[in-house]
RNA sequence: CGCGGGGUGGAGCAGUCUGGUAGCUCGUCGGGCUCAUAACCCGAAGGUCAUAGGUUCAAAUCCUAUCCCCGCAA
């Protein structure tokens, strides 16, 4: 049967793709529920969230709830008496009395081949980890975390090229697909939803600022995957002369030294020495400067002869 | 009005505090060296110093306003 009334819970440009999907399939979402508007950037001006934008230009009410779970606002969604709930990357925890609204129940798209990567930050993590490959699932909603009953796995390899902002796209694309491919099985009474085996899960946090710091006594492949699965947010970062200093793009070396220590810099890159092999910057950015390639950072940036990266300062 | 840094030949920077000849590392172009080169040597071109006013004998530099870029914070 085919769903008659669709709500669409999302927030980040990651839920756009699939909201897409719907409206372009012709599905009846009779509203889209995403976070407040919020004071971003810098000027602190307000702004709305991705999903928000695209419901607007289709006509679609929005609801922007502070916090879902409170009654008056599950009161208003069981007001609109949806037959199904799709949810991608909104943020926040549904609550069984949420989750109990539609007769369809809620299906979410999560960007990982759980149960591995449950959580805010999967896409990052993978990177991190050096996985060479993740996907995309979709699953029944429970009141877990990413627990529900899986319904259908779509994969993709990770490209040694690849970080967090070119791979959150294809998943984000990927998404839709497999989001679509779900409702083509529901509306033939065709899902068969699998329990997911809760030993071989890992959970993967939400991204903190602490989390792109550099700590160059780790082996050279480690870091640079690590600048791959914060980049373009948090961004990896280190020290240099009391400075902070942005990595954007780097690859790994064979030289040795001390941890931290600059080998040497040319239009290369500039060669760092990690605890095991080292890394190569090739796009870096010093605070308050453009992102730059190494080269063109050499070029008005003089390095003192053996000097260190890393160190104590720490951005809260 | 959240905090802070910045706009100087094509790129990245210094010079600004203490006004007085436009500087550095590259790139580009020409020439040289070399079996050869992304290497080296010699030379050249290229800048309304973000914009608009103001102060001054004189402004990249001091004052005022505007535009744009970036870091933090979210």
């Amino acid at each position: 049967m085919k769903p008659e009334r669709i709500i669409f819970m999302g927030t980040p440009i990651f839920a756009c793709p699939t909201l897409k999907m719907l409206i372009d399939r012709g599905e009846n979402v009779i509203a889209v529920i995403t976070q407040p508007d919020r004071p971003k950037g810098r000027g602190q001006q307000m702004q709305a969230p991705p999903v928000k934008e695209l419901a607007l230009q289709y006509n679609i009410p929005v609801l922007q709830p502070l916090k879902v779970r409170v009654p008056e606002v599950i009161e208003e969604i069981r007001g609109l008496n949806p037959d199904l709930i799709i949810v991608a990357a909104f943020g926040q925890i549904l609550p069984k009395a949420l989750l109990d609204i539609p007769s369809k129940g809620c299906i979410n798209v999560h960007a990982s081949l759980l149960p591995r990567y449950r959580g805010a930050a999967p896409i990052n993590w993978c990177i991190i980890n050096g996985e060479e490959e993740t996907g995309i699932t979709t699953m029944m909603m429970d009141v877990g975390l990413d627990t529900g009953d899986m319904l259908i796995k779509r994969f993709t390899k990770i490209l040694p090229e690849d970080d967090a902002s070119s791979l959150h796209d294809r998943l984000s694309l990927l998404g839709a697909e497999t989001m679509a491919e779900t409702l083509d099985l529901l509306e033939k009474d065709a899902l068969k939803p699998e329990k997911q085996d809760d030993s071989l899960t890992c959970y993967a946090p939400m991204l903190k600022k602490e989390t792109g710091i550099i700590d160059w006594s780790l082996n050279a492949a480690g870091i640079a995957n690590l600048i791959r699965g914060v980049t373009p947010w948090p961004g990896a970062q280190t020290m240099i002369d009391d400075k902070v200093l942005k990595v954007w793009k780097a690859h790994t070396g064979s030289g040795k030294g001390s941890p931290g220590r600059i080998l040497q810099a040319g239009k290369l890159g500039i060669e760092v020495a990690c605890g095991e092999g080292s890394l190569i910057i090739e796009e870096l950015q010093l605070e308050g400067k453009k992102r730059l390639t190494a080269r063109d950072f050499l070029a008005g940036y003089h390095i003192a002869e053996g000097i260190k990266l890393g160190g104590e300062k720490v951005e809260a």
